[in-house]
DNA sequence: TTCTCCTTGGAAAAGGTTTTCCTATCTGTT
DNA sequence: AACAGATAGGAAAACCTTTTCCAAGGAGAA
């Protein structure tokens, strides 16, 4: 049988709220009593249960965190930043996967109220309406990571990269470089996914460049190695004049677009630049090295974490939208054409 | 204020004991009144509280899970595999991050046990004496994954790959397509590491073949691609005549040594053939793509999710060793040069 | 000296369940 | 008709804390 606090009190011959006392340090007790009891919490090696406690505090040091993909390095990165600010502070993790499937979000959202987590840090693929009012009905703070909103802005606080800024970096870096005509192969036209808003980035480029769109050259679809593969397929095969350079929705997604341009007897990037998007460990092992969009999801998860604790802690914090730089990595893919 | 049980007796006009036992069925109730019950249930949606049912059932349906690195997507796939099973059975995961470090790991074991959790799954990356004598102090179950224990076999249930026949096989697949001058670039050379016992796998191959052992062929280190490019650098220019081809200790360690190769004008595997170890997703995008013997950690998360959950339930389980099964898998990098 | 206020400590309630005893009713057997 | 045994439900203890409310004693002020 573990120890109880009525151990401890019975052994030092004081009340239970006593030595409750001594170990929250809430009420002022003689310091020679505090050492005794301390001495015998020590010998007993006692600790509080923490399901009592939580029961009556309504305080459980944990957080819960939703990923679509536990085993996507990207959100990996993510729990490790999220993870080093927690245990930090004292707090643990609970992790849970949802497949990106909203009914699960939901189910997710519940079965972590239901454990009396402190609060949540939620990275979806697709945020919605249904999502969000149904995280506001919870009585815990909701911290959205990675992902915005897809509406009412301001409400929910949220950490993420500037998805259409960093696209809009990228493309100008190429066209920066002496490239006109650029393609674009990138992730799900999900509305207001991170594949919409870094499309939107890659428009807004061209368009300040004055540059004309061409249609034949933006390719959507999954964030994935056969998808940039397929995608850089079919503009290959449905443009009798190739781009010089493509930007890409993802690292994944650029390694098969390489894949099938050296495959295709394209050089990369004497024939054409390739630009991938996270910046994935393994994109410098890549060959050609992949040039790219640095993406810190550690660094998302940290301040997110700690953001959330405020929140725990009780400041008073409005909603806002916290945005973590990116940055451009210059590798091999990219030739400049001036 | 949440919703309790008292309030559903209340409204229902019965007995706290008879509500729980219509929640957890229990003992017989009438199903008039178990409609009735359950009917008042739904429509205030009430849900028991489970720091309060975990402080008497004892049982909180929380799994803890120790990895030496969150973001590690070896780990990543671990941790997914055991999160797939136990979602299923109803368990929530907490997952703890140790840096391989085992002062920290002997706290998170103390961590996880002031959450109360069932059981944990522990992956180290040396798990010694200490360690082991201090798991068995405590009062829930934990199962080893990924890594054995060093010494007292059969004390601890485990999950693992066995790593010296998996680098026997890939060893004794180099013979079989004709090579003789084997190398070895691995891990770490920690007691009972799976760096050592990969060796170990290694040396028996060649033993089995009587091919006779070199020296100057074997390298130990990280396991990083770093480790791997330095440690064929130093091979490369020890020996006066090159090895045919290398085993290496993992997918990481094979990049960092083609990538020497290639940058030194050796061709793989023209000129000497290479094999990895684990089949990260990524090996297949790596060029040349990359042989290597798969190991489904996935697979190994599953099962030791499984395994514990069966004590956890009552099973009574003499503590063996389970081998989840490799796979040598050809791509690019191997030459037959019989 | 008397009164007030601060300090130190205890008793018991509160938090929300599950479970152990009981009791009363009902069913079926002889 | 009488009795055993099953069935249905309630009261209260138990799980282990924190916290509220109260009391006693001591110090300082008038």
């Amino acid at each position: 049988m573990a120890v109880t606090i009525a151990d401890i009190a019975r052994e030092a011959g004081v009340s239970i709220a006593t030595v409750s006392r001594v170990i929250n340090n809430t009420k002022p007790v003689s310091s020679d009593l505090k050492n005794r009891v301390f001495d015998i919490i020590e010998k007993n090696n006692f600790k509080p249960n923490e399901l009592a406690r939580g029961l009556i505090t309504k305080k459980t040091n944990i957080i819960g965190v939703i990923v679509p993909d536990i085993s996507n390095s990207v959100f990996g990165a993510l729990i490790k930043g999220i993870n080093i600010v927690c245990s930090k502070k004292g707090y643990t993790l609970m992790v849970t996967e949802s497949g990106g499937d909203i009914n699960n979000e939901i189910k997710l959202l519940d079965v972590l109220a239901d454990k009396k987590i402190d609060g949540i840090l939620f990275a979806g693929i697709n945020v919605n309406h249904k999502l969000i009012t149904e995280m506001q009905t919870k009585d815990y703070p909701v911290i959205l990571v990675t992902q915005e909103a897809s509406d009412g802005e301001g409400i929910m606080d949220t950490v993420v990269h500037d998805n259409i800024k960093a696209v809009y970096d990228a493309t100008k870096f190429l066209i920066d470089n002496g490239h006109k005509r650029i393609a674009y192969i990138g992730g799900p036209k999900i509305d207001y996914s991170s594949g919409k808003k870094r499309l939107k980035g890659y428009k807004l480029a061209l368009e300040d460049a004055k540059i004309k769109l061409i249609d034949s050259l933006i390719e959507q679809g999954e964030f994935s190695f056969q998808a940039g593969y397929l995608g850089m397929k079919k503009m290959y095969e449905e443009n009798s004049v190739l781009p010089t350079a493509v930007v890409t929705g993802s690292d994944i997604i650029a390694m098969g677009v390489i894949q099938f341009l050296t495959g295709a007897g394209v050089n990369v990037p004497d024939d054409i630049s390739v630009i991938g998007f996270d910046d994935l460990e393994f994109s410098t092992y890549f060959k050609p090295e992949l040039s790219t969009v640095r993406i810190s999801y550690f660094d998302e998860g940290a301040i997110a974490a700690n953001e959330l604790i405020k929140i725990i802690d009780g400041e008073n914090i409005t909603p806002q939208t916290h945005y973590v730089p990116h940055k451009i990595i210059r590798r091999s893919t990219i030739k400049n054409i001036n």
